[in-house]
DNA sequence: TTAGGTGCAAACGGTTTGCAGGCCT
DNA sequence: AGGCCTGCAAACCGTTTGCACCTAA
């Protein structure tokens, strides 16, 4: 917590109460879409505007403390960093949101990095696809 | 060509200049966002509606003619089937687009669906990170 | 002939921005 | 006191939709 005011006082900004009450929003939801951090938020701080959630989740996320990966084709979904480092698999018929350790894909990193010059950023991957059950009730 | 005409008309739908000029388009410009397909369109098809872009857009996915993927974290980008199946690498630095060959992944996809019931749909996969060169400068 | 397709303009949903105060430090 | 932050409302941008006309089959 107190963590958490200096990595925002070190970069020349001012804690608030909308600023911290996002963050909590979003380690306490999960997965969430910035309107849902607003809802969340808005429980406690009644007034808070939606344009103080988007301008903190950005802020936040300059700050490495939450990231966000695009989960539906519309609205992007901002999760915890504090939590382990993950990524996402999405069914694109039931919507099932699953997620996965990174090590399951560590070669493929390895791979990027020696025959592409690429690090990828794990944390903000999504994989689009079908469950097994939902890929044969497709066909 | 006859191939195209065939799968559109065998769906209930009809051949239009502005649907074979849209495929067209699409084919011609690699990977490239509805505005773009629509500015190349413009170029025979003067009247051509972004509207109407869409809509075949849409209708050429649906007959498997056209992907598309989130290459930027705005708009969408399409790109030709006829080509080989492939996914993305994007720098968020220097705005890099990389495609590369599924081979790379194989083993993750056969990973996903035995660890987690899930068959991804690759040809839509973008992955963000950055460049080698490009993570060195940032540091 | 008739249903699908088109252009136009208006609506939409998510996000950003300009501005006049307000409050952290 | 000074400057970052906030709420509000309007602007933005990509996309979708309703409607009347058109045209492929």
């Amino acid at each position: 917590m107190t963590d958490f005011a200096d990595k925002i006082h070190r970069s020349g900004r001012r804690m608030t109460p909308q600023r911290q009450s996002v963050l909590q929003a979003v380690n306490r939801l999960g997965h969430a879409t910035p309107d849902a951090v607003h809802a969340e938020v808005a429980k406690e701080l009644e007034g808070i505007s939606l344009s103080t959630v988007y301008r903190n989740l950005e802020v936040l996320e300059q700050l490495g403390l939450v990231r966000h990966a695009h989960i539906s084709d519309r609205a992007p979904t901002y999760h915890s960093v504090s939590g382990h480092e993950h990524f996402h698999l999405i069914c694109r018929r039931c919507g099932r949101v699953d997620s996965v350790d990174p090590e399951v894909i560590a070669p493929v990193v390895t791979a990027l990095e020696g025959e592409h010059g690429f690090v990828p950023d794990i944390g903000h991957l999504t994989v689009f696809g079908h469950c097994i059950s939902c890929a044969e009730a497709d066909s």
